[in-house]
RNA sequence: GCGUCUGUCGUCAAGUGGUUAAGACCUCGGAUUGUGGUUCCGAUAUGCAUGGGUUCGAAUCCCAUCAGACGCCCCA
């Protein structure tokens, strides 16, 4: 036997009995999504490999280690692993910038990290997200995050938590990194390694380690003392009150989380997460915040944006399952030419519809008719002559004999 | 990149050194050539992820490789 090829690692096929719950995801999606006015892009899974490294920062480890980049004639090319930059790189190449504000858009689609899969992390996943440009007020912060309640209320999902934090704006910021890494300067040598290494790269990381001897240095009180404090300008902590004020009188609940850094670079002010509990320790089904030098930085003229995305398969996996629809009817019958034609005439009334194509013995259509279908319509020698069909109920096993033409007022 | 655990039919599994590798579901066929869902009968792994080794004898023990799950890092 030949040697079976298998889905790449990480890779996962989705298969017909889950599509019912895909299709939910994403029916959804634009219902919710347009009554916020919010309009759908699609933008290539391909883009130019410098977008994301100036785009998501080239300190990250998405960036650094998880991109599938490749070369073709001389360009490097990558698979997205995020699309928050691709949209970026077409509001500005279409010039959307000019459009009355905010400019609302949303998007779905496959997304790639080259990371070592787990629960709830894939090297080919899905994302649905939103972006919306030209507003700085937290309002926008606001209504961004009611729609990622409202979305995932229309799935059913309610048990789950709204985190939030300001991480202030470039100037206020590098005064906290300052200041943590001041005071944890002398407990340099006592961190774990990768604490070492985000002492540098992002310092406001290293707060949430989950090593012990990690836990222990911070919760010093000396050290304790910066972390609560707000280091946040004035500024940056009038949007951040607006954003919870909004929040409180929104009726959405949230949690404050100091700790609640995002590991992007563009992010400033708000950041998000929205977290289950019936994950594995890949928790959040949303992330997100606001990215107001994101726009400028990728060539743009400067305009503030907030946004958040989701892992579609992460939500998928909080879905109940469902049950597969059946079909309305089975045809049960002896000549394919005869079941063609009724089968069209119903499928052209918007009937689901089904015959036996490899002209089994009665017995067994029904049978199969009795599996996938409501009704069984039994279309015999005798009908054919009469012009009739059998309808049979196949949950109660009642059957009547109607005319062709009136089957379909009879199988509603 | 690191760590832990796991690989027996399409699926779920029993078997933990001794003749032909249980069972269940699914699928297919028959009982049943115009009446299904219940029932009954039958079919379906010369093979236990792959390759080596130990042994008189290996699904079972050992080694390697591969794959998967979960966790770290990071993220949705």
């Amino acid at each position: 036997m030949t040697k079976m090829i298998k889905v790449l690692k990480g890779t996962k096929d989705i298969l017909p009995q889950e599509a019912e719950k895909w299709h939910r995801l994403e029916k959804n999606a634009l219902e919710i999504f347009s009554k916020y006015g919010y309009k759908e892009i699609r933008t290539p899974i391909l883009e130019a490999t410098e977008l994301f490294a100036r785009g998501v920062g080239d300190t990250t480890d998405i960036v650094n280690k998880e991109m599938y980049t490749f070369e073709k004639s001389d360009r490097s090319i990558t698979l997205r692993p995020e699309n928050t930059a691709g949209v970026v790189r077409s509001f500005i190449e279409n010039g959307m910038a000019r459009l009355s504000a905010p400019v609302k858009l949303w998007y779905k689609g496959p997304m790639f990290r080259y990371e070592r899969p787990q629960a709830g992390r894939q090297r080919q996943f899905h994302q649905v997200g939103v972006e919306m440009f030209g507003i700085k007020e937290p309002t926008a912060d606001a209504e961004v995050i009611l729609l990622a309640v409202d979305y995932l209320k229309s799935l059913g999902l309610n048990d789950l938590e709204v985190e939030i934090n300001s991480l202030g704006c470039p100037n206020c910021r590098e005064e906290y990194k300052k200041r943590i890494k001041e005071v944890l300067k002398p407990e340099f040598n006592h961190l774990c390694e990768d604490c070492q290494n985000r002492y540098e790269k992002n310092p406001l990381r290293l707060l949430d380690c989950k090593v012990d001897s990690c836990k222990e240095i911070f919760a010093k009180p000396e050290i304790q003392k910066v972390i609560q404090s707000d280091f946040i300008c004035e500024e940056c902590a009038k949007h951040y009150s607006d954003l919870k004020s909004y929040l409180t009188k929104l009726n959405v609940p949230y949690v404050e989380n100091k700790l609640l850094v995002r590991g992007l670079d563009y992010y400033n002010r708000t950041v998000f997460e929205i977290k289950s509990n019936n994950l594995g320790s890949q928790n959040a089904v949303c992330g997100g915040g606001r990215y107001d030098s994101l726009v400028k930085n990728l060539g743009g003229e400067d305009t503030p944006a907030v946004g958040w995305a989701m892992g579609m398969e992460r939500l998928n996996s909080l879905l109940p399952d469902v049950e597969p629809e059946k079909l309305d009817a089975y045809i049960v019958c002896n000549s394919p030419s005869d079941a063609f034609e009724l089968a069209q005439e119903l499928r052209v009334k918007g009937i689901k519809v089904e015959f036996d194509l490899a002209n089994k013995k009665f017995t067994k259509q029904l049978e199969k008719a009795s599996k996938v279908a409501k009704y069984a319509l039994i279309l015999g020698e005798d009908e054919i002559k009469s012009n009739k069909v059998s309808i049979k109920n196949l949950e109660t096993s009642e059957q009547v004999s109607v005319d062709r033409n009136d089957v379909i007022n009879n199988i509603g």
